[in-house]
DNA sequence: AGTCAATTGGTACTTTCGTATGAGTGTATT
DNA sequence: AATACACTCATACGAAAGTACCAATTGACT
């Protein structure tokens, strides 16, 4: 939203200075006005571009990295649980979660089932799916 | 391309038209030219947003469509095993599979395992995951 | 006609996954 | 101190998933 003011105030002001070079060259003569004019489209042409760019990659960015937390424990996803998940949605066995986290196998399917429960899936493909539409997940 | 070349030219053309407008507001009277410049200033701005928006929503759309096919019989996926790819994706179990395209379990284990070869992996969730990387899915 | 690839299906076996249940530990809250 | 919760681990059982074979059928191409 600062942004935005700041960016429209630059706006204006650039505007109320064109109109003032606009003014002393009638004074000195009809040529440079064309030039003015094609300045002016060219200026706000690339301000066009500059401000849409801006508003794209920041939109992107608030989906990549605000949405995460809230619906995690929204969901009551615990620590341990969230990190199980995201193994699991790279494509890790228990084992290699097991490895991965250090712990044991065991501990992994208890994690899992929580997850399943949790997300109110039956199986670890469902519980990918889930995760991905609901953009609690740190990749892709 | 064709398009870039076309929104340029009318570019171009607008500028020109501008250029006359001006030179007409010269001669009825300086009062009316900061509006024209004005305009000129404004259409150009949107101009600007309108190029930007078009440029990445066709860049969206050709990543969505265009790359599958390819990259499908690259990989060597026949048609059927890339139906069942798929609905593995989308979480369904082999036996609902099944169901879906009317055959045996059986089947869809052989082409599962078809799949698994031809992706290079060794689990359901890691084929998930090169299918997204690949973009060979239909959805996401 | 013969070859090849795709599709379908089966048996048999191993591995992984998922559920249920119980239980010990530690930490924080009341 | 007592309760609640997160994390850990184990056992046992059943359900999926995955592998390794083999085999019949069909359509396309030579």
């Amino acid at each position: 939203m600062k942004k935005t003011i700041f960016i429209f105030s630059v706006l204006i002001a650039a505007l109320l200075i064109l109109f003032q070079l606009s003014k002393y060259s009638l004074i000195s003569g009809n040529t440079s006005l064309e030039y003015i004019i094609a300045g002016i489209a060219v200026v706000f042409f690339f301000v066009g571009l500059y401000i849409n760019k801006r508003r794209k990659t920041h939109v992107n960015i608030s989906q990549k990295e605000e949405i995460d937390i809230q619906k995690i424990d929204a969901l009551g996803l615990s620590k341990r649980e969230y990190e199980v998940l995201c193994k699991l949605a790279k494509g890790h066995s228990n084992k290699e979660i097991a490895s991965l986290l250090f712990v044991s196998e065991s501990t992994i399917k208890t994690h899992v089932s929580n997850v399943y429960t949790k997300l109110d899936v039956k199986r670890r493909t469902q519980a990918i799916q889930k995760a991905k539409e609901l953009h609690i997940l740190p990749f892709s």
